[in-house]
DNA sequence: CATGAATGAGAATTCATTCAT
DNA sequence: AATGAATGAATTCTCATTCAT
């Protein structure tokens, strides 16, 4: 039985990867960092990815699966579009909040221009258009119409990444962790709730936000 | 009087490095890169800048005071609730619209962990806090719960940068640019007002978006 | 019995470094690159030739053993002086056609400061002496001399060596390999008989040469 | 006054580059060992020359201007054929002389597939057959044709070069320095002789190779 | 203000080889 | 006989910065 020492080289490195990534960018980070944090030696970084940008490519690649076919799974329930929208706000939150780094990796990653995953782009275009397809057709919005688009959905996608990018950045600075320690799976259902309550409802139509920690 | 030609070298830097941040984000950049795009000696560079990171400070610092300066402007004015909001919007859609790159590399940056600029982030946070000061308060919202504010103006300043991330990402790229082109004026009135509407009265109160571009 | 597909891993790799050889030179060309082309894993190299520089020595020896084999066997042979040359001619010619690769790779090799391959050299040396020594002798050339040898039997050799070269790196490219298919058995029947008379007879003395391929 | 110690830090490059190119071929010489040898930095070579290869394309072009140039100034004069010939042979064994180095770099990697250095080659290959474009014509060969161009000027060009591939290779081993030594002036006057003469009238009708070295 | 040479550390990647299985 | 993981040195090239002019 392989125990955590044994784990992979090929997983270690992709994990250090991520972490790294998810803290200064791509850019910002080294092979040879990399390498220090999985404990190996980099030369396995090209063994197992190739090159640098390899990793960054499973990264993205392992984004993109994870969250189109839970996104997918869900748009195509059929729902009452109140509910719906409940369960589909639910659904974001709960994949950002398991899925921190490879999502705010991915996602601030995509807008960048670096060549070497210019071909995953077009994959995720795609992805977006069609994972919350029959979730946007409920909905009456046109994915190729910018106005709708940038009031529909995205809307709450742009708000729980912003969420999880905050906490996250939080989380790097102990005087603000305690702040991000807060943030249990009560609050996130009462997250959840708030927001899609103000994106059914509207702010003048929300309810009190009346949540306090329990300290 | 000098032309456009003559540019002051050290602005020539700082706009041509602000583009290529909003490209392929700061550490994605190398300054021989910048002073080739400036057309200037690499050395200027130092000169002006002490440091590649001054460009980043010049650029989080110039963003920060435009943006906080427009947020105060319009937080501090005396308006009913609803009307306040929506010029809120309005004034942070005209601001991003205006200074795309700007906002983006700041807004993009200051989650990251780069040292030179770390003791930039506490300006931004005590920023954040104050700028939108009154506004929250009339809003109800205490910026120090994370409840409240990932439910507040947060959303839809998330919404914004969103939206002109994405838009600024299509232009790099020629087959989406003409998506980006219809952008206008007229846009961006009809933009503002739906964003303002699903924020106040949210998707099931909102208007139908019935906006289409004129050809 | 082993079918073409089956060639016996040692022999794939040499044949495949001696290609890779012949194209790139010995240096340009990696272990993985070989082992890859002769479709044998890495570590299969060192298994049977012990380092890089061993497949070279093979190489090296292969040819050695094979050129001063030809050239002796030719040389020793009792015959009028203008028959025997035109013979060596004939016999170089030949045997550069049938060991291109091994002979511009060996060739090119000898005058290189490759450490691993010095010893091999003297061989060489020896070699050249004595593969044609009688042949040298019956022309009265002293291989020590510079003179006498610069303006010997190494004049058509270099000559030969040169034109296959030239052969060779024609097939590489697309725009060349038309001329070099043209080269078949008459051409070298041709070819060996001018380069003969030219040698013996000089060029004042040389018949015209109206060769024109049959196309 | 810039002595040889300030010699400019690009010659200087150049000069180790050419000198170890020659002894160990272009892909066995690292970057490092060059700037040890021009004791320069080794950024210095990537700032004046781009990439490795920039050397190499600065050692072909500078070999292909000088030979070219040589070559044709020759072979544009109004000679008896004869006298033509041996005048084209003494350059031609003037140049290898002078430039060693320089040509044997050049003459050997031309063959060889170094992508970085492809486009150099049509230079060389229109080169070859406008330099010595008068030359042949005069002496009726036409260089398309493989068979008189592999019996023409071709022969004793790559005869002399492979007399200085020789030469240069005995200078490096010790033992055989004492040989290399005794090709001074006066050798080459009788060796540029004795080759236009074989080259001439053959090895049947040239004179006794009666030279001797002077000890 | 401006240049371009120079630096040394660091970037990513490839190298030939070894080893355990 | 064969595999593929692993190693560490060496590869070329780029980095931001400094300095003398």
């Amino acid at each position: 039985m392989t125990g955590d020492k044994h784990k992979a080289a090929k997983q270690r490195i992709f994990e250090a990867a991520l972490a790294l990534f998810a803290r200064k960018g791509y850019a910002g980070v080294g092979v040879r960092e990399i390498a220090k944090k999985a404990n190996v030696n980099i030369s396995m970084i090209n063994y197992y990815f190739g090159e640098k940008a390899g990793i960054l490519k499973a990264v993205i690649n392992e984004c993109y699966d994870q969250y189109f076919k839970t996104i997918k799974a869900v748009g195509d329930e059929d729902l009452p579009i109140e509910e719906h929208i409940r369960k589909m706000i639910r659904t974001v939150i709960d994949f950002f909040r398991e899925n921190t780094e490879l999502a705010t990796v991915a996602f601030d990653v995509i807008p960048l221009d670096i060549p070497e995953v210019i071909d995953l782009k077009s994959k995720w275009v795609i992805g977006i258009r069609e994972g919350m397809g029959n979730f946007r057709k409920k909905m009456g919005v046109d994915a190729r119409d910018m106005l709708q688009e940038s009031v529909g959905p995205t809307v709450f996608v742009a708000a729980i990444l912003n969420h999880f990018q905050t906490k996250y950045a939080m989380n790097q600075y102990s005087q603000f962790k305690k702040y991000a320690a807060l943030l249990n799976d009560k609050f996130y259902e009462r997250y959840a709730e708030a927001l899609a309550d103000l994106f059914l409802h509207g702010f003048m139509g929300r309810k009190q936000p009346g949540y306090k920690e329990e300290t």
